[in-house]
DNA sequence: GTCTATACGCGGATAGAC
DNA sequence: GTCTATCCGCGTATAGAC
């Protein structure tokens, strides 16, 4: 075969099977050979549609990033609030996809979906009265605790094998080979915890700042 | 030649070389070819001390483990600040080696080092008075902050490029291009506000635990 | 402009000689 | 314990068919 009449291949058709593919297992699967025949296609047939395998890999990447939901951020909306459900739908989306998470953790690079989530989380919180300074801050520690919370489970980062555990080298670990059996529920439940103390914590922070512009008369 | 007198390497010094040359070009740069060229000695010559690379690599990142300084969990000493110098110190040993952190943030796996922190940080808690199923939260919580925030540069994860942040498709992000001028003050200033947030959070989750506890005679 | 065939150099890993 | 020789899969450049 030659040139078809229609095209067997399109970005979106590639995008969705190299994501398929990273999901099921793991970006070293990720290869132009494998890749093209998923999609019963030789090989270099992909160089079509993408330049090299970084700018697809940033394509799949940004796909993720398109799935976080921003709809919180409308103007006048408490950043408590907006933060709050957006930490929650940003994580919903990475957990979703963990593979991917070392190569988005790296920064918003030129990925539109990336550079728009910084500018709706960051416009947020200096039209909630944060000082611009502060609020690169808050985005960034934000990204910290939401990427690292998605980058891999916890649980199921300690092996389920009870001999590794002697309580001479690691007293207090006993347990933890039976980590993996409420996996899901332990990291949930450390996001939330997480989650709730970062805000919290913000909070009385958000008071102090408000209190100190006012008796100041503004910061930056 | 072939078997030499006194050997030429050690697991020491393969480790040493492979750490060197991550930390200098990235993950990426370590394959065993460039690396036995670094330690002139013949490609294959590497597997008579490592099984394969990823035994290797394993090596590496608990040579970086073993940097945490966890002298600060001794006994009766109070959680708040144990936490924060130890989430100090392991910030500082991932900081010292960005790109090996992907690999150690999937999970402490069979790393003895990672394990005793592990281990560490589970028992100051529970003998803090926190409940275990708060302790394990808490311990995954913050080692979701620590390689969040040790994976990349919040900072130079925006390109320098003006021309990128054009007012139509991200209003917010017009001085996004001069980060990188301030790259280290801003990934230090997030991470400390993060953290005190985050003590901050779990204090008054703390009072709340220990009345509760006092309340009702336990709690587990 | 979209595909196939072919080719190059580099990657991890193995086998066997010394 | 180290060498040389070798295998196979990878990213990707190039050439040519339609």
């Amino acid at each position: 075969m030659a040139r078809p009449r229609t095209p067997l291949l399109s970005r979106e058709r590639i995008i969705t099977a190299a994501l398929r593919l990273v999901d099921a297992e793991g970006l070293d699967a990720l290869s132009t050979r494998r890749l093209a025949t998923e999609l019963s296609v030789s090989g270099p047939s992909l160089y079509n549609h993408f330049g090299t395998k970084d700018e697809l890999l940033d394509a799949v990447v940004d796909s993720v990033m398109g799935e976080v939901d921003l709809s919180m951020f409308t103007p006048g909306a408490p950043w408590p609030e907006a933060l709050r459900a957006w930490a929650r739908s940003y994580r919903a989306a990475l957990a979703a996809h963990p593979n991917v998470v070392p190569v988005l953790a790296q920064g918003p690079g030129r990925r539109p979906n990336a550079l728009r989530l910084a500018d709706a989380v960051f416009g947020c919180l200096v039209e909630s009265g944060w000082p611009r300074g502060q609020a690169t801050r808050i985005g960034a520690l934000m990204r910290y605790f939401v990427t690292g919370s998605a980058l891999a489970s916890f649980a199921a980062g300690f092996p389920e094998d009870a001999g590794l555990y002697d309580a001479a080298d690691y007293p207090h670990l006993g347990e933890a080979h039976r980590l993996a059996e409420h996996r899901g529920a332990i990291d949930e439940g450390a996001f939330e915890t997480g989650l709730e103390a970062l805000l919290d914590g913000l909070a009385l922070r958000f008071e102090r700042t408000a209190e100190g512009a006012r008796r100041a008369g503004g910061d930056r």
